[in-house]
DNA sequence: TATGCATCCTGTAGCCACTACAGAAGCAAG
DNA sequence: CTTGCTTCTGTAGTGGCTACAGGATGCATA
């Protein structure tokens, strides 16, 4: 019988946010014991597991869980998978870019810092224009 | 007289961001007309463009309020300003390895989709191993 | 003067995805 | 029986806004 802390360090989801899942109908909810505390089977581990790769992805929650569902359906769900997979593909990069963008902006203006242009450059750039 | 709006237009700050800065105290108090409407002055402006540009480089709102008073500061602010501008792009850079190392695996992913090696190689990828 | 629309006000709640308690109860080993 | 670990519920906090509801004010036009 699996209970929440090895079901934590099992799936590499914390006990808080366990609890969260099963609150908010994320994961199904889990068994209890005579006293109360939750228990998990493999499939309740695995399915963990699924929420958590999906989300280090960087997936949304409600688009880990509607791959969870896909994941359980007949067929044919390759497609929709596949159109979530790029659609949050497109988004990640878009943040990339924007991500690079503003580490070269800060790379320039911190590198500036050391030739002391002026009294102080990185607060000049931050004034008023 | 600047009102919010204008206030808002001039910066690149929501009117709503605006009276949430006030309230939390990043920003100095406005004035008031005899009715009760917040009237800015130029030098307000800047404050809000200030902020604006520290947000959108990325600093948070605390690092972005001790920049503001840093830029005030009688002198040698430069030296905490550089700190404060390194220990930021070291996060920022750390954030983007991760997001491109994140673009690298979830852009795998999707090519695979297409090559049909399996079902669906993203959602085996998903499931256990 | 009346009307209508834009702008502004306060206060509160919601967003995302957790995280962090407090205070109580259960469980296993020595 | 005590000690210490685990688990329980419930609530509040995080960051940085954003989105209302419901009302007041300001200004231009008919």
């Amino acid at each position: 019988m699996i209970a929440i802390g090895e079901a934590s360090r099992l799936s590499g989801v914390s006990i808080e946010t366990i609890r969260y899942y099963e609150r908010e109908g994320i994961i199904s909810t889990a068994g209890r014991t005579a006293s109360g505390r939750r228990t998990y089977t493999d499939a309740e581990i695995s399915e963990l597991r699924f929420i958590k790769r999906s989300r280090d992805l960087g997936f949304s929650i409600s688009d880990a869980v509607a791959l969870r569902h896909l994941a359980n359906a007949p067929s044919d769900a390759c497609e929709t998978v596949e159109q979530l997979g790029r659609k949050h593909l497109f988004n990640v990069q878009a943040k990339l870019a924007e991500l690079q963008q503003l580490e070269s902006a800060l790379a320039e203006l911190v590198a500036n810092c050391t030739k002391g242009l002026s009294d102080c450059p990185m607060l000049d750039a931050l004034r008023a224009r």
